[in-house]
DNA sequence: TTGATATTTCCATAATCATCGAATCATGGA
DNA sequence: TCCATGATTCGATGATTATGGAAATATCAA
């Protein structure tokens, strides 16, 4: 995952509605939830609602697809996954951030990068 | 970690020379570096590096030390624990997106580290 | 076709963010 | 004290982002 795509999950991570919307993406697995379900679980109107999703799946975060007359987000996983790789490479110092900094050997500071 | 504070730390890592900066602090390792060779390394005039680590403080990413005429900024690791911590319980549907899934189950505890 | 439902797109507005030169502050040495 | 250095604050400007009502688009059912 390069940096580009990294802002771009960052920022979409980093408001209020699309953090939250995204916190029941995962919850509700990947079966998802309609739109508007959001959109009420959160009280936000069905446009700004509309407006946060699409920042959501621009940055690549979740997934959409149609199902009759609702259109069905869900968390993909494994842009997630990407994503908390590059943070503990390149922002952790190399693997003492993950929450369980019990299993890898921690490499200590790092020395060399971009 | 509360989501307002997760919102703040993501917000202040959504950003191009932000995240290039965090990222030189963690190589650096607790010695940390002075404001001006951060802003030399990322070809960005001083008061504009001011700028963005004064955002990256704010968001508890980094913390900053007067050495003589300098200031030293070094990365907050313990902050960076927790927001990874957050992320992976709240974000991860559990643990399944710990880059290393394969080693130790992964308890979920990051609860207080700073 | 008509009508109801689920969402998105459009648009205007307000708010926040990024940039960077100039001015200012803090520190240390002569 | 005076000067040079390292950094921040100020202020103006342009760009991006968030909000939400109204209109448009899709889907389904009668």
């Amino acid at each position: 995952m390069e940096a580009t795509a990294v802002i771009k999950a960052l920022g979409a991570l980093a408001q209020e509605h699309r953090l939250a919307a995204f916190r029941l993406l995962v919850q509700a697995g990947p079966e998802g939830l309609p739109a508007g379900a959001l959109a009420e679980a959160l009280g936000v109107p069905a446009s700004s609602m509309s407006f946060h999703l699409a920042q959501l799946a621009h940055a690549g975060l979740v997934l959409q697809r149609r199902q009759s007359r609702s259109i069905i987000y869900s968390a993909d996983y494994g842009a997630m996954n990407l994503l908390m790789g590059y943070l503990t490479e390149n922002c952790c110092g190399g693997a003492s951030c993950a929450p369980d900094a019990a299993c890898p050997p921690a490499l200590s500071p790092a020395k060399d990068v971009a």
